[in-house]
RNA sequence: GGACGAUUAGCUCAGUUGGUAGAGCGUCGCAUUUACACUGCGAAUGUCGGGGGUUCGAGCCCCUCAUCGUCCACCA
C-alpha cells in the first residue's frame, strides 16, 4: 500500500463494482421494510452546480438504511426545465448568429431535445463521480412518454373537476422572450424613473406610465379624500393627446391619499393593482400593448411605437398640449423584471389554464399541521422545523396557479379548440369551445367534425415536477408504486420549498390520495469561500467535480455535512476541503497499519473466530466504538449529519488512531491475538459507520481485511447493544 | 412593508430539552523517520452583536434595538 491515499485508483473501480454487482437496486433487500428516495431531477440542460452536491445528505440515508436492511430505493431521474433549457439553448442558437424564430415548432424542439441528450449523460457521470447508489435502472425523465401520459391524465382529471379554468388575466409578460412568467419567477429592482403628473380634466394624477393612459377605464381616489369628495362616482371631462374624452371616478381604499396628488389612473390591462381594482368595481379591460411590445390601434396616432418610444412620444405631445404640470425626475420605485432577459415585464391580459389552487392547498396544509382532529393529523414531518412557517404561508395565501407557458420546450397542454364558429349551438352542452384530450383526438370532441386546433402553450415546468413521487413510481418496476409510496423523506433545497415541495403535496394527495412522502428535509445553500451565492453570471460558481479530482469525492462528501447544522448555509471552505481530505489519509493508513501486521508474519495461520472478535481484555475499545454505534445512528435517525460526522471524525482519529493504535503497538509486536482481534473490531465498525458518509475508501480498506466478508455497502450496520447495557439510554 | 435565518476564539462553524463555553483551520512551543508531515504531544485565545427582563442559574427562554443574508408581498 501506498503511503498516501490516491483516490483516482480507487473511485472509479469502486463504483463500478458496485453497480454491477446490482448493490444499488432495492432488490438486494428483498424481504426489508420499504426505504424510498426520489432524487430531485436535475436540470437535464447543464452540467451539475455545487447545490447538486448536496445530494450526499440523500446518499447518506439511503447507505444507512440499506445497511440497515431496508429495501432501498433511490430513483433518479431529470427535469426537462422547459424555461431554463430553452433559454440555455437560445443563448446558444445566438451565438451561432441565430434564434428560435428561425425555426420551426418541430424542428426547434428536436434541437432541444438533441442538445438535452448529449447533456444529460455528463450529468449522470457527475453523479457517479460523486458515489450516489441511484438504482440506474429506474431512472425517469419528465419528457418520458409514460410521464407525459400521467401529465394529461392529472390535467384531464382537474379538468373535469372544474379545477382547471381558462381565463384571459394578465400575466407577466416579456414581450422580449415571448412568454409569461408566474409571480414567482419575476425579478424586482430599484430603479429611478420620472414621474409625471398629468392633467386630467379637473384632476392631477401622478404616473410613471403615461402611455398607457389610453388604456385608463376610470380614476381612483381614496373614499376618505376630502379633497375629491365631489367628483366621486362622477364623470369628468378630460383632454387628452386624443382629443376630449370622459372618464369615471371611482373611490377605493386602496389608494394612498399621501403619494402624488392622491389621484390614481386605472389602467386594468396593464397594472396588477389596477386590476384587481376593476374587478371590485366591474369596470371593462381595454387592452392598448400588444405582445409584440408595441401599441395597438386604440393608441391612436402612437400606434406601433414601442412601449418606450411610445412614452416618449405621449410626454412630448402632452408638453406641448400644456397637459403636463410637472414631472419629478427623482422618482425611485420597484419595477418587475424578466429574471432571465432582465428586460422590464409588461403586465399583460392573455388567456391562461390557471388551476384553483384553493381546495388543493387545504389537505396540504393539514397533512403538515399538527393539533388537527384525530384522523386528519398532519402525516408530513418538515424538518429542520423553522420551514413549516414558510410552508404554511405559502399554502394559506395561495393563488390560483397559471400553469401555461408560451414555449415550446416542454409538455404541450393537451387542449384543443374547436374552430366551427357554431360550435355552441350544436353542443349546448360544451361551457367552451375547449375539450381536453388524453391521447390526440381523432376528431372535435365539441362539434365532430372542425379542424379544431391544440393550444400552442405547454405546461409549466412545475406542474409536471410537481407530480414527480407518483409519476416515476406508477411508470416503473411491477409494484413499485405499492412497495414505494408514500416514499420516506423528500430532500431538498429550502428555497424551493414553495415552487416545488408544497405542489408535490397538494398534486400527491389530489392525484393518489396519499401523501406523497413522510419526511420533509431541506438544506441550506451552499455559498462560495466569501459567502456570497455562487452563479455562473456572477463567475463565482464551483464546478463540483473539479474539486472531486483534486481533494476526491470521499473528502468532498464528508466537507459538506461536517460543522454545519442541517438546513443552514455553507460557504466553500478550501481549508474544509484539505482537512477532509487529510482524514481520509489517516483513514488509509491505519489500513494500511493493519497491512503491515498481517505481512508481519506473526498472525499467519490465525483466523480469529467469532467468539474472539470482540476480547474481553479490550473491553473499552469494543464498549467505546459500540457506543458511537449508538451516536452515530440516533444522529442519522434525526437527521443531525453534522453530529455524526463530528463524532466519526473525532473518534476514528483521536481516539483509535491516536489512542487505541498507541496502545496496541506493542502487544501487536509480540503478535498478541486479541490485539489484532480488537483492532479489527473496531476497523471494522468504524468502517461501517463511516460508510455513508465516505462509500469510497472504507470500501476499499473494507476489501483488505482479510475476514471482511462481501462487500462493505451491503453489510450489515453496527448493532449496539453492547453500549447500552448497564447504561441507561 | 412582512417572514425566516445569522451575529459564539484571528477565520469557518458546532453547541439536542437553560446548569460555570467546543471543533476544524490558523497561531505558538515541543517531538520525531514513526502506519500517516495530508504526523504526534502540548499551549494560548471568547464580558457568546447591544440593551432590558424571567430564573437560584441564560449562548439557549421573553421583549427591544442594530447589522448582514435569504425568501415573500409590493403604492400609481
Amino acid at each position: 500500500m501506498d503511503k498516501v491515499y490516491k483516490h483516482k485508483d480507487v473511485e472509479e473501480k469502486i463504483y463500478k463494482s458496485w453497480e454491477e454487482k446490482g448493490f444499488f437496486r432495492p432488490e438486494v433487500n428483498p424481504k426489508g421494510k420499504p426505504f424510498s428516495i426520489i432524487l430531485p431531477p436535475p436540470n437535464a440542460n447543464a452540467p451539475l452546480h455545487f447545490g447538486h452536491a448536496m445530494y450526499v445528505i440523500e446518499d447518506i440515508l439511503i447507505r444507512y438504511h440499506r445497511m440497515k436492511g431496508d429495501k432501498t430505493l433511490w430513483l433518479p431521474g431529470a427535469d426537462h426545465a422547459g424555461f431554463e433549457t430553452q433559454f440555455v439553448f437560445e443563448k446558444k442558437l445566438q451565438g451561432e448568429g441565430k434564434s428560435r424564430f428561425d425555426f420551426d415548432r418541430e424542428t426547434l424542439y428536436k434541437m432541444i431535445w438533441d442538445f438535452v441528450s448529449e447533456n444529460r449523460p455528463v450529468m449522470e457521470g457527475q453523479l457517479r463521480r460523486l458515489g450516489f447508489s441511484l438504482d440506474w435502472g429506474r431512472k425517469k425523465f419528465t419528457l418520458d412518454p409514460d410521464i407525459v401520459k400521467i401529465v394529461y391524465r392529472t390535467f384531464k382529471k382537474l379538468y373535469d373537476d372544474g379545477l382547471v379554468y381558462r381565463a384571459e388575466r394578465l400575466v407577466n409578460y416579456c414581450t422580449y422572450d415571448g412568454t409569461s412568467f408566474s409571480d414567482l419567477e419575476v425579478l424586482y429592482e430599484e430603479r429611478k424613473d420620472p414621474l409625471y403628473y398629468i392633467k386630467y380634466g379637473p384632476l392631477v394624477l401622478a404616473t410613471t406610465r403615461p402611455e398607457t393612459k389610453f388604456g385608463d377605464t376610470a380614476v381612483a381616489v381614496h373614499p376618505d379624500d376630502k379633497r375629491y369628495q365631489k367628483y366621486i362616482d362622477k364623470e369628468i371631462e378630460i383632454e387628452t393627446v386624443l382629443g376630449k374624452a370622459k372618464i369615471k371616478v371611482i373611490a377605493d381604499d386602496f389608494v394612498d391619499m399621501e403619494f402624488g396628488t392622491g389621484v390614481v389612473k386605472i389602467t386594468p390591462a396593464h397594472d396588477f393593482d389596477d386590476n384587481e381594482v376593476a374587478s371590485r368595481h366591474n369596470l371593462p379591460l381595454k387592452q392598448v400593448i400588444g405582445f409584440d411590445g408595441k401599441m395597438n390601434e386604440k393608441a391612436g396616432k402612437f400606434e406601433g411605437l414601442y412601449v418606450k418610444q411610445a412614452r416618449k412620444a405621449v410626454v412630448e405631445e402632452m408638453q406641448n398640449k400644456g397637459l403636463l404640470e410637472k414631472v419629478d425626475e427623482n422618482y425611485t420605485h420597484r419595477i418587475g423584471l424578466c429574471y432571465k432577459c432582465k428586460n422590464p415585464i409588461e403586465p399583460l391580459p392573455l388567456e391562461q389554464w390557471f388551476v384553483k389552487t384553493g381546495e388543493l392547498a387545504k389537505p396540504a396544509i393539514s397533512a403538515v399541521k399538527k393539533g388537527l382532529p384525530a384522523g386528519r393529523q398532519g402525516k408530513i414531518k418538515i424538518y429542520p422545523k423553522n420551514f413549516e412557517k414558510i410552508y404554511f404561508d405559502f399554502l394559506e395565501n395561495i393563488r390560483d396557479w397559471n400553469i401555461s407557458r408560451q414555449i415550446v420546450w416542454g409538455i404541450r397542454v393537451p387542449a384543443y379548440k374547436c374552430r366551427n364558429p357554431k360550435s355552441e349551438i350544436r353542443n349546448p352542452k360544451s361551457k367552451n369551445e375547449w375539450f381536453i384530450s388524453e391521447i390526440k383526438p381523432e376528431k372535435c370532441e365539441v362539434c365532430g367534425e372542425c379542424d379544431f386546433e391544440q393550444d400552442p402553450d405547454t405546461f409549466d415546468t412545475w406542474f409536471s415536477s410537481g407530480q414527480w413521487p407518483f409519476a416515476t413510481l406508477q411508470t416503473n418496476k411491477e409494484g413499485d408504486f405499492k412497495t414505494f409510496y408514500p416514499t420516506s423523506v423528500m430532500e431538498t433545497g429550502y428555497d424551493i420549498l414553495r415552487w416545488w415541495v408544497a405542489r408535490m403535496v397538494m398534486l400527491g394527495i389530489y392525484e393518489t390520495g396519499k401523501i406523497p412522502f413522510v419526511n420533509i428535509l431541506l438544506h441550506g445553500l451552499v455559498n462560495d469561500p466569501l459567502g456570497k451565492k455562487m452563479s455562473k453570471s456572477k463567475g463565482n460558481a464551483v464546478n463540483p467535480l473539479e474539486l472531486v479530482d483534486q481533494y476526491g469525492a470521499d473528502a468532498v462528501r464528508f466537507a459538506l455535512v461536517y460543522g454545519t447544522a442541517t438546513g443552514n448555509d455553507q460557504s466553500l471552505s478550501y481549508p474544509k476541503l484539505q482537512s477532509m481530505r487529510n482524514f481520509t489519509n489517516k483513514l488509509w493508513n491505519i489500513g494500511r497499519f493493519l497491512q503491515l501486521q498481517l505481512d508481519s508474519g506473526l498472525f499467519k495461520d490465525i483466523k480469529p473466530a467469532e467468539g474472539k472478535r470482540e476480547p474481553e481484555k479490550y473491553k473499552e475499545m469494543v464498549e467505546s466504538v459500540d457506543n458511537l454505534s449508538k451516536k452515530v445512528s440516533e444522529s442519522l435517525d434525526q437527521y443531525r449529519f453534522h453530529d455524526a460526522a463530528n463524532e466519526l471524525y473525532e473518534f476514528i482519529w483521536h481516539v483509535f488512531a491516536d489512542k487505541y493504535i498507541e496502545e496496541l503497538k506493542e502487544p501487536l509486536k509480540d503478535g498478541e491475538i486479541e490485539a489484532l482481534a480488537a483492532f479489527i473490531y473496531v476497523w471494522e465498525t468504524s468502517l461501517k459507520l463511516l460508510h455513508p458518509f465516505m462509500p469510497f475508501i472504507t470500501e476499499e480498506l473494507w476489501r483488505k481485511i482479510p475476514e471482511a466478508e462481501g462487500d462493505l455497502i451491503v453489510s450489515k450496520w453496527p448493532s449496539f447493544a453492547k453500549a447500552s447495557e448497564g447504561k441507561p439510554l
